[in-house]
DNA sequence: TGGGGTGTTAACAATTTGGTAATGATGAAT
DNA sequence: ATTCATCATTACCAAATTGTTAACACCCCA
C-alpha cells in the first residue's frame, strides 16, 4: 500500500546509492528528488516542499545535521519528516541529530527493499490522522487517499493543486488561512506565482463543487465553511 | 499579497544594482532604504529599524559579514532578517555568514523578479499564523482565527480594520485605549490618517454589532465593556 | 504529434474597503 | 446661555482587493 504522490528528498554524495534508492522508491509510486550535497538539499527542499527528507550525515558543503538544523528553523518544515542516513555505529551523530529535530535514523548499508518498507512506515505513521479519516463536512467528503472529493456522494474531479488547496482549507473549517500561509504551504516558499493565482484556483474549486463553501475574507485570506 | 509597508535596507556598492532592485521592491509596496558601504548600512539600519536587511558581501569600509556581525550583537536587531548577496559560488562567505547569523543568501546575478519573490518569501516566513485564543465576553465571542465575531452565536461580518479594532479593544475589557494607542496599533505609526477615521470605524462596529459595547471616554479614547 | 488536462498569467470587471469632508449632536467650562 | 472642543453620523469617493474570463505554455499519454 503506497502513499501516492508523496514527495521524498534524498541527499547523499554517493551517486550509486542515490540512483538505487530513488529508482526503488519511484517504483513504489513516490516522487523522488535528489541532492548531492547539503546546500543543494536545502535549495531543493525549499523548492519542492517534500513530505520526507532523507539526509546522509556526511556530505560536502553542509553535513546532514547542519541541513536539518537550518530547515527546522523554518516553520514550513515543522511538519516534514526528516530522517538521517548514518554509518552503523555512529552514536555521536544519533545524539546530535536528535537534538536538531530528526525523526529517525536509517543505518547504512541498507537494502533497497528495507529502505522502501521503512519509508512506507514513515508515511503510515503520519498518515494515520489524515489518511485514515477522510474529512467529512456537511455533504462534502474529502478523501486524501483518493485525491477525490464527493458532494452528496457524487465524485468531483479536482486537479492536484485544486485538491490540495481545498484539503488544506478544510483541514481547519472556519479558520481563515492567510494568502501567505496558503502560498507557502501549497506552492512552497520560493516559488514565484502571481497575485491572481490563488483566486483562480479558488474559483475553479467553487465552480466544480457548485456550492459556496469557501468564504473570502477580504484583505486576509480564505476559509472553508459550510 | 504584499507585506505592505515593510522596510527593507539594501546595501551594495554598485549604484545600478541598488537602483534596479529598489525600484522593483518599491513597485511591490515595500519601503526601501539604500546604503553604499558598510558604515552607511549600519548607520541607516539604526536610524530606520528595517524589517529586512540585504547586504552585499563585498563593500567598501566594512564588508557585509562585518556589518552583520555588528548588527547581530545588538538586541534590537535580533528579530531582523539579514540576508547576504553573494557571488554564485562563494562557499566561504556562506559558511562565515551563517556563523554570524545570516538568515539566507541570494546569489548574484539575480533578476528583479526573483528578488521580489525572495523578499516576499522572507516576510511570509515571519508572518506566522496567529493562533490567538478566542475572547468571550457576555454574549459576544471574538475569534481571531476566523476573523469573525459572534453575538449570541449569530455570526457578524466585520471588515478587516473593524475586526482588528474591536479585537484590540476587547483584548483588555474595561481599559481605555487612547486614540494614539489605537492609531499606532491598528494603523501603524507611520500612517497618517485624519481625526475622524477612528470614529467612523467605531461607528461601523457599533452598527454591525447592534449592541452598545464600546464606550466613548470623551477627550481620552474608547473602551470595550459589556 | 496532437489532444486533453493542468497551472499560470494578463487584462479587465466587480466589489469591498478605508478614509474624508461636511454637518449635526453633545456636554463641560465659562 | 453661550462657546468651544469633541464626538457621531452620513454620504461619498478613491484605492485596494478580489472575481472572472480567456489565453498561453507545459506535460503526459495515447
Amino acid at each position: 500500500m503506497v502513499s501516492a504522490g508523496k514527495k521524498i528528498l534524498i541527499a547523499d554524495d554517493e551517486p550509486d546509492i542515490l540512483e538505487i534508492i530513488s529508482y526503488n522508491l519511484q517504483l513504489h509510486g513516490y516522487e523522488v528528488i535528489t541532492a548531492r550535497d547539503g546546500d543543494q538539499a536545502i535549495l531543493k527542499a525549499k523548492q519542492n516542499q517534500p513530505d520526507l527528507i532523507i539526509l546522509d550525515i556526511m556530505m560536502p558543503k553542509k553535513n546532514g545535521i547542519e541541513v536539518c538544523k537550518i530547515l527546522r528553523a523554518q516553520p514550513e518544515f515543522n511538519e516534514t519528516i526528516i530522517v538521517f542516513l548514518t554509518a552503523l555505529n555512529d552514536e555521536l551523530s544519533h545524539v546530535k541529530g536528535l537534538e536538531y529535530g530528526a525523526d529517525d535514523f536509517i543505518s547504512k548499508p541498507i537494502s533497497p527493499k528495507i529502505m522502501v518498507s521503512k519509508v512506507n512506515s514513515f508515511f503510515r505513521r503520519i498518515n494515520k490522522p489524515e489518511t485514515t479519516n477522510a474529512i467529512e463536512l456537511g455533504d462534502i467528503r474529502i478523501v486524501p487517499d483518493e485525491y477525490m472529493v464527493y458532494y452528496k456522494d457524487q465524485p468531483i474531479n479536482l486537479a492536484k493543486k485544486e485538491f490540495e488547496l481545498l484539503n488544506y482549507l478544510a483541514s481547519k473549517p472556519g479558520r481563515v488561512f492567510l494568502r501567505n500561509e496558503i502560498l507557502s504551504r501549497i506552492w512552497g516558499s520560493e516559488v514565484i506565482v502571481g497575485d491572481r493565482t490563488i483566486d483562480v484556483h479558488i474559483r475553479k474549486i467553487r465552480q466544480k463543487l457548485g456550492i459556496d463553501c469557501i468564504t473570502t475574507v477580504k484583505g486576509v485570506g480564505y476559509k472553508f465553511e459550510i
